[in-house]
DNA sequence: GTTGGGTGGTGATTTGGATCACAATATGTC
DNA sequence: GACATATTGTGATCCAAATCACCACCCAAC
């Protein structure tokens, strides 16, 4: 249980258990079923997920209603609205179960309290950042670039797991294409 | 000239002059011509630029050389290829001037001892990627959800001054938009 | 069982935007 | 000044993908 979360921030930087202990205090668990929305659009205080199982999706209604897919997360991914986690703000997006899913969750507080107190676990967040940073331009260059099919092809490519656990309508929103031109690429 | 970098950084964190000269003594200065490549794809030493005057363009070239824009970058905004910076890898995008550009610059080296010599500079740099990873994702709803003249509308919108600086075929580039389509769209 | 929501395949039709083509200004530079 | 080069507007044509419309599943709930 912890010992996932423990070694997902220790591939970035060593932990002695009393700092993990230290760090895990701030943490909270929590358990939601499938179709479960974890935050919603408006709400005020977000927190920072880190998922130890299950998948979640985060998405955006447009003023139609339409339901836009920002990102998927599954076991080992954290998930927020960052944007209004870290400047405590209102949720723009909301989050919702895929599937059934384990998360452990912290407050800004409590972050900021983690960083004062374990300095040296910054990097970890910085990494994280970054990387989150990174991907989301791929994706742009992905959308600008490629037609439907080449899109379909790299999110199976760089989302192996993820594609098979999440459905194809879920998958053509995420890409921006209908469900039916998805259908049509492999078919 | 330095007093741009360091509005720039006491707008997060405060810095004593013994600081900042510490600091400013990492970084580099350049000064570069309306066409200049300042780094290209494929380059081993990706530096990070602070734009103090000018205007810059990261690009992406596919393999029909056909030219895609991943940002912009002005006065006052930070530049790089991030990923390759941050990972000491080989250059993805290349980065071009629009306008004659004056930076300063600094390498992963002299941004890692920075960060460790005065760790209060570290929330500084992380609140620019986490700013740099939200704006990311609005582009990607946007890029999702709207129609080339909501697209376009909502650039002129953010960007204000950027979008009199650039000419309507970047402006289209960047937006995913054809120039004839854009050019439609408000005639 | 049966009812019903979610899913996925596929045909027919429509359409928004890309592409092609050309003209008219700028802008730059030798 | 004159010649090349970018920039923008605009018409005509084309096509990829959206939309609309059905049907066939699969499961989960009652």
């Amino acid at each position: 249980m912890h010992s996932s979360l423990r070694n997902h921030i220790e591939r970035v930087v060593d932990l002695s258990d009393q700092e993990f202990g230290y760090l895990l205090a701030h943490f909270e668990y929590a358990d939601f079923g499938k179709g479960d929305l974890i935050f919603q659009k408006g709400e005020q205080v977000v927190r920072a997920y880190y998922i130890v199982s299950g998948l979640v999706k985060l998405i955006y209604h447009d003023e139609n209603v339409n339901e836009h897919i920002v990102s998927f997360a599954m076991e080992d991914w954290w998930e927020s609205d960052f944007n209004a986690f870290f400047n405590r703000s209102t949720a723009n997006y909301t989050l919702k179960c895929l599937e059934a899913t384990k998360a452990y969750y912290i407050s800004i507080e409590g972050y900021e309290k983690i960083c004062k107190e374990i300095p040296k676990i910054q990097p970890f967040w910085f990494q994280k950042a970054i990387g989150g940073f990174a991907s989301s331009q791929r994706r742009i260059l992905s959308l600008l670039t490629n037609s439907p099919k080449v899109k379909y092809e790299q999110f199976l490519k760089d989302y192996p797991t993820l594609s098979q656990r999440v459905s194809k309508t879920q998958i053509a929103a995420y890409l921006g294409v209908s469900r039916e031109t998805l259908s049509r690429i492999y078919s």
